[in-house]
DNA sequence: TAGGGCGGTGGAAACGTTCCCAAAGGCCGG
DNA sequence: CCGGCCTTTGGGAACGTTTCCACCGCCCTA
């Protein structure tokens, strides 16, 4: 390897010149940059960032922990993370805790072993985990994404879930459904499940209608237990006219267990998602569901952990718009009226807004 | 920020105690053992990896660059490195090229002057980029993913892409299809996609039909923009009864066109992918695609990486089985018979095998 | 012309770790 | 009982970089 070391003796210079010269420090004459620069590019140098890291205590990369990159909506948002992180000049590393609870703090302890400078994290559930708090303890600079955090001191960018899910099942109901169920990832491993049910239930209430208690389905498992677990549900006599997922790709594995099954959708059942997956506009039926920003959430969230390693910005929630996205799979309820889904109000649109 | 001076003194011993009681060093007492160890417990201490790697010149870290996070199949893979890395403790970074060209170059860079140790890449195009040549003249250990190299000397893991679109070319053929299309991504940001185009050739012209020219369409663009260029292909009169995608994305976007332009699949059209993305078991119709084992390619090759750094392997060329995924998407032309497709001969099932 | 200031440069310490080498202590065998 | 060997420990160099400090000319001004 060739060092800067290399580089001054064959400049005829000291180490400290080259490392001026590489720097873009003002004191330096233009004829020894050129004579450096001529060493470099003769002897093909590049500067070996560990030893600078170790001086400058800066890696220039942070690190990002989601459940899972295969689901479409963490990676939009990592999308969104990479290409604001490579804009910026940093790399990001990217780890996973497939939705383990116990895998949330090692995998931060991994990143945080490496130097990151800053974290993203999605965690399965702030309030057990506890993860953000040995990241304050330890003053590294992290966002939440996705999650609510439990901590007003903890910046994350999120959607109004509880809102949002509210939002949604008033459409439902606008379309003259009563019998709504609602169908979740484990509560366990998800915050955001929770809260979203929640919202199902305000609504629920507020319509006068009873909200149903949650199913409940792994999410990860194979694909077999998955529709026999289903298939129990949906098969019951009590089966609901339109079903809630906790998720887009909830949802659409639920719609093609559904046909599995002999059901029709919507004619037999509505189904609505949350998160505004791609995929969920390719599908038939199309997928209605809450579109929330995933790409332009991740690159917030960068930009958000970037001003907090600056120390420019006091944590905060940066709450992102959500907006409904209509589908052909929630129909009007058989027997339901057009002039009951114009008769609900439509959901008052939500501006991002900062809550300090 | 504690070190393992501060160790060394709370322990009453030299930093060289530590560092080999750290490193689990055999020559070491169960005293001073136990000593240190609770010295390191009460000050929080954690090895300094960026010190570490200055030492030892390892990072304990390996590049990955992929085209796009979005693209199920590369998130399956992905999912597949990141699990097999962080069972080995390596932690990866990763980038994307988004399909153009020019960026593998720059990325490839970005991650060597990070200091990986070695670099798992899905090119745009090996022949034209030459980046496996700068990875080899720097010694970095470096193996291909879904690209085909050019040079027998790189290592890679891919499926036979010709051969796997062949036989898919024959399934199609066997339900009856004489007229089929091939459809893909732009040929100069994918390798895959004009090998694979060159399988469906082989196999047309076996069957004495007449391959027709592929078209390309932009693959990362507009949705309004993909719509109208599939509209223009597909309202003509000339449409073909089947057409072939280069990959399931594709294909999927395809068909949401199609039903767009008010056509049938498959009845109107049949479609087929490639890939074996889980959701094209989920779409209505389900989608005939090749299955691809994306996330066992990418463990694959972390092992292969791993292998070439220890210098135990010589590079070489692992090819993956690749089975056909049958799907609704893909139904008999009209006029079409059983008999046909019984006559046509089944595809045989391709093991994995090594090429030295 | 002499003195002061300043721009340019070189030397060296420091970042946190690993690991080689030497020294010290204990034990065993002669 | 003493010498030698082996085990354990300490000291210090090295990894590649940044950056502080000191030094040396040069130029400008008095």
């Amino acid at each position: 390897m060739t060092t800067i070391q290399d580089v001054a003796m064959r400049a005829g210079c000291a180490i400290s010149t080259v490392s001026r010269v590489l720097n873009g420090s003002p004191h330096t004459t233009e004829a020894t940059r050129v004579r450096v620069m001529a060493a470099v590019d003769e002897l093909g140098y590049r500067v070996n960032t560990i030893g600078r890291s170790l001086k400058t205590q800066k890696t220039g990369a942070f690190g990002v922990l989601i459940p899972s990159i295969t689901n479409p909506v963490f990676a939009s948002s990592l999308g969104g993370i990479e290409e604001a992180a490579r804009t910026a000049g940093y790399d990001i590393i990217v780890t996973t805790s497939n939705y383990d609870p116990g895998r949330d703090g090692e995998a931060v302890e991994a990143l945080l072993a490496r130097g990151v400078e800053g974290v993203l994290l999605t965690v399965t559930d702030p309030a057990t985990g506890r993860v953000a708090d040995r990241l304050a303890a330890r003053h590294v600079p992290h966002v939440l994404l996705y999650n609510q955090p439990i901590d007003p001191a903890v910046a994350a960018v999120t959607v109004d879930n509880r809102r949002a899910t509210a939002d949604l099942t008033g459409e439902v109901i606008a379309r003259g459904h009563t019998d709504i169920g609602y169908v979740s990832g484990v509560f366990g491993s998800s915050d955001r499940a929770r809260i979203r049910y929640a919202g199902y239930c305000d609504r629920m209430r507020e319509a006068g209608l009873k909200p149903q208690a949650a199913v409940e389905v792994p999410f990860v498992g194979q694909d077999r237990d998955f529709v026999a677990a289903v298939a129990r549900f949906l098969n019951a006599p009590t089966r609901p006219t339109a079903l809630l997922c906790s998720n887009d790709l909830l949802a659409i594995r639920i719609m093609a267990a559904a046909r599995t099954l002999g059901l029709r959708v919507p004619e037999d059942l509505s189904v609505a998602g949350f998160d505004g997956i791609d995929i969920g506009r390719m599908v038939e039926p199309s997928l209605a569901t809450i579109l929330q920003p995933a790409a332009d959430m991740g690159r917030q969230a960068v930009q958000f952990l970037f001003a907090l390693m600056r120390g420019e910005r006091e944590p905060a929630t940066l709450i992102m718009p959500h907006t409904f996205r209509p589908g052909r799979s929630l129909a009007a309820a058989r027997g339901g009226t057009i002039a009951g889904a114009l008769r609900a109000a439509p959901a008052p649109a939500l501006n991002r807004k900062t809550i300090p």
